[in-house]
DNA sequence: CCAAGAACTGAACAACTATTCAGAGCGAAT
DNA sequence: ATTCGCTCTGAATAGTTGTTCAGTTCTTGG
């Protein structure tokens, strides 16, 4: 054998693997999945269309990779947020509040990621995502309600309710158009934040006390613009 | 001029005109929107494909005219059910109790109304039919509001909310396998009913008591099949 | 510098369906 | 019965993109 793959190439062909994710990511964020096609995004990648091919089976994988790769940073996020939390109730606001931050901040995104029709199969891709976040939350009213902080209650049901809440209310089609503004989009987190702690149970005065607190994260306050 | 339509075409033509919609109304609840196409609905309706075309200018009409006309019967129910009930915290309970009801009862056809991807474009009936739908939620809550029976908020923001996580927890791709089973399914009913309530502002007890009286009303038995 | 094999190119291909349209069929008035 | 014109038919068309692959370029080890 005259040819062996040498730490240099393995990592050239690591590099053009991501820049072809990368460009994908970007399509997405412009113009929504729609924007997602092969041609395009070779061009952007600054490769043929044929070599997404070496790196990616089909389409269907690339957007699959592409959905699995943002949740993965929101699911971190989410994470990251909850375990600075003091207690769970608090953790469960950070928990909803980073969700609805990361929507909202990368709306065209988290639309395309979430639910806008693909001409390729990527439910799978999809519901895996959703699940983890939503298992996630689940997890964390989990621990509201074991710390006698909210009534027991179906879990997975209801952080499939809030997700499905934030995401119609923030980037769904009937969601504000004016959310581009830092002042809007913090009373909508704000807002679908407050409905949600009290969807599980949370008193409503003491949401509204959740709510303040995590507005006033430094997290929560860099990425709303506060 | 020798040829005039005279009643008995005009009827003749509408009821063609209804069968090419029904047709279609029956494949999107089997097979969901994929299975909306021009070919098979118009083998169903008893029509050649190009029949199809002298009722609608493009399959992007059909669909959103099915759109439109599922969305009015949703409606309809809802303000029904909502005027029927004794007060403004029992109208809520009962529209968010009749969507439920409705979008469980015809899982896949409420799937592919909502946001199954379809191939042509027919977001503006989309946004035009969940407009209504929402715009009745968000009057609802507002009577609640002014009675004294929830705090101010963002009606709007709120019935998005609202419809949000009603779809998402009930035909969204994480909703229970399960819901078949008529328990299982009232279950759900009331799980998510208590939310939405609960996300409003109503308290967890009273909000309880509007679930059961809801489960009490004959449309809803009837519809549950409790 | 060379041989061998890997990676890349991009034009051609393939598959899927919405849409069209020339001709057949049918209903209404005389 | 006949003619006009509306309605219907369904095979052919058209447009869109994901996918392929024969040929080219690049990389490695000798």
């Amino acid at each position: 054998m005259v040819y062996r793959r040498t730490h240099q190439v393995v990592k050239r062909l690591a590099a053009r693997r991501s820049a072809i994710l990368a460009a994908a990511r970007e399509a997405a964020a412009e113009g929504g999945m729609a924007a997602v096609q092969i041609a395009p995004v070779a061009v952007r990648a600054n490769v043929a269309a044929g070599t997404v091919y070496r790196y990616f089976p089909s389409k269907a994988d690339l957007i699959s990779e592409l959905i699995a790769e943002v949740s993965r940073d929101e699911l971190a996020a989410i994470r990251r947020a909850a375990d600075a939390a003091p207690g769970p109730s608090s953790a469960l606001a950070a928990a909803v509040t980073t969700v609805a931050v990361h929507t909202l901040s990368q709306r065209r995104l988290a639309w395309g990621i979430l639910a806008e029709p693909v001409d390729v199969d990527v439910s799978a891709s999809r519901l895996a995502s959703r699940r983890e976040i939503a298992g996630e939350i689940a997890a964390r009213i989990e621990a509201a309600v074991r710390a006698g902080h909210l009534p027991a209650q179906d879990t997975a049901l209801a952080a499939t309710a809030l997700l499905g809440a934030l995401h119609e209310a923030l980037v769904g089609p009937l969601a504000p158009d004016n959310l581009e503004d830092p002042a809007k989009m913090r009373d909508a987190v704000q807002t679908v934040t407050l409905l949600a702690l009290r969807a599980v149970g949370v008193m409503d005065a003491r949401a509204r006390g959740l709510v303040v607190q995590q507005t006033l994260l430094p997290t929560a306050k860099a990425l709303v613009g506060a």
